[in-house]
RNA sequence: GGAGAGGUGCUCGAGUGGUUGAAGAGGUACGCCUGGAAAGCGUAUAUACGGUGUGGAAUCGUAUCGAGAGUUCGAAUCUCUUCCUCUCCGCCA
């Protein structure tokens, strides 16, 4: 979230710049200065009034000491109103302050000024693109029917085991799954990131860290018993290492990569939309994270983009790059570009990364800091992008190197896969 | 799952009701000392919020000894709840 000092010290902006995510944030930003005026008056009186009492309560002590029993006993009388007030002034403290945190939440991160205006997807703006759309042959399928043919994932296995939205992959397709994790994970390691291994469940403070709850928690799974959700990214847990942590500014960027199945609940979505391996329950996803510096985030962001360029590229993909306009951003970002790749046989783009600073907005929330020279703490930028999703990478790989001899495995892939051909 | 022990600052570790934000040690930083280094000596070394205030600073107050609630004039110290860790037993890939 935004920090209160940001808001109340720069309202107009604020408001300003929300509404190019078509946020209308002249009411909420009012309420929130008034509460944290409420807030700063009422911490004030509290802290003399503590004060007072810490004062009393060491005279008694000393009273006591002196063997001044009669006087001891006297001053107590006076520390009864003190606790009341005491007691008030908390309370009241701690309502506002609930209440200007129920506000926060609700407010989105605002854009970086280069995000462009717009309302929708289609206002995106292309930022560049490579790779050459194949042209393919005569009964050419889409990667549905091709996976049927080639036995590589059967779809129907997994409603039986579980429901939809839960594939089964077999044979050179799941060897194919496996070689492009390791693929993703190979390269990020060789870009500097240091993998890790995290938890694929959280609990509810991790999933508060990086904002998944609490709007949205109907899109996780959630383990009631436990009270523990499935990770719908990565990015959760990973960034959550961070959480409640204050790191050295030489120590900055960090740099995390992490291979995990995703469990997505998706509630809501049919159609041609959720077709095949176009949307799923259960994915797996290598993401990147960095930790980084303010002054140098967006380069960080930039170097991110560039490198998951490099993974389109030695697929061999048609590529293209968006920078979201205000109105396609998540809540938390400050600036996003989506990947996407070209699925011939469904003639449509698929999007297959989407790589966002979010400035301070998760460390915010995180608490996750850092310390320089000058000893001060302040709060770093947080940074991710997914590098990559598996099963639309998989859906454009089996449709753009269809051939009627069989599928054609990428160079850069056959090490991995062992083989070079679907057939 | 059963029985027991414990959770204190960057780390180790004291502390069973009263100037304890917290002894002592270690680590780290700066300074002194030295031809240089070690040793030695000195100083500093949490976070958040709030007040006063500044060119940067500084300074004062409040809160925080796993978390939450309670008892008390006063709690790291007592009570309750909860989370976590460790040891032994059981179960298990």
């Amino acid at each position: 979230m935004l920090t209160l000092k940001y808001i109340t010290e720069n309202t107009a902006e604020v408001i300003a710049r929300l509404a190019k995510k078509n946020f209308d944030g002249t009411g909420i930003i009012a309420q929130v200065v008034e509460l944290d005026s409420i807030r700063k008056t009422t911490q004030t009186q509290l802290d003399s009034t503590s004060a007072e009492m810490n004062n009393l309560s060491k005279e008694i002590g000393m009273l006591f000491k002196q063997g001044k029993q009669n006087e001891a006993t006297a001053a107590k009388e006076k520390t009864t109103e003190l606790k009341e007030t005491i007691k008030e002034l908390g309370d009241k403290l701690a309502e506002t302050e609930q209440k200007l945190n129920d506000l926060l939440v609700q407010i989105p991160n605002l854009p970086h000024d280069s995000v462009p205006a717009g309302k929708h997807a289609e206002d995106n703006v292309i930022e560049r693109q490579g790779g050459k759309i194949p042209e393919l042959y005569d009964g050419a399928a889409p990667h549905w029917d091709l996976a049927k043919k080639y036995d590589l994932i059967d779809f129907e296995l997994g409603v039986k085991i579980s429901g939809a939205g839960f594939p089964v992959y077999k044979g050179k397709g799941a060897r194919l799954q496996r070689a492009l994790i390791n693929f993703f994970l190979d390269n990020a390691r060789d870009a500097g990131y240091l993998e890790v291994q995290p938890p694929y469940v959280v609990n509810a403070a991790s999933g508060y860290g990086t904002g998944q709850l609490p709007d949205k928690e109907g899109q996780m799974y959630h383990c009631q018993i436990d009270d523990l959700y499935l990770i719908p990214t990565a990015e959760v847990p990973v960034t959550n290492i961070y959480r409640d942590v204050i790191l050295d500014e030489k120590d900055l960027p960090v740099k995390n990569t992490a291979y995990s199945a995703c469990f997505r609940r998706e509630a809501g979505s049919y159609g041609k939309d959720v077709r095949g391996l176009n949307r799923l329950h259960q994915f797996d996803k290598v993401e990147i994270v960095q930790i980084a510096n303010p002054e140098t985030s967006y380069d960080r962001l930039t170097e991110m983009v560039n490198y998951v360029q490099t993974l389109v590229e030695k697929l061999e993909l048609p590529w293209r790059i968006l920078r979201l306009c205000g109105g396609d951003m998540s809540f938390t970002s400050a600036l996003t570009f989506d990947f996407e790749v070209y699925s011939t046989a469904q003639e449509r783009w698929l999007e297959v990364s989407s790589v966002s600073n979010f400035e301070s907005y998760q460390a915010n929330r995180l608490k996750c800091r850092f310390k320089g020279a000058d000893k001060k703490t302040q709060l770093c930028h947080t940074l991710n992008g997914s590098a990559m999703a598996l099963p639309r990478i998989v859906a454009a790989l089996l449709e753009n190197n269809q051939t009627p001899e069989g599928i054609r495995i990428p160079k850069a892939l056959i090490p991995y896969t062992g083989f070079d051909i679907i057939d």
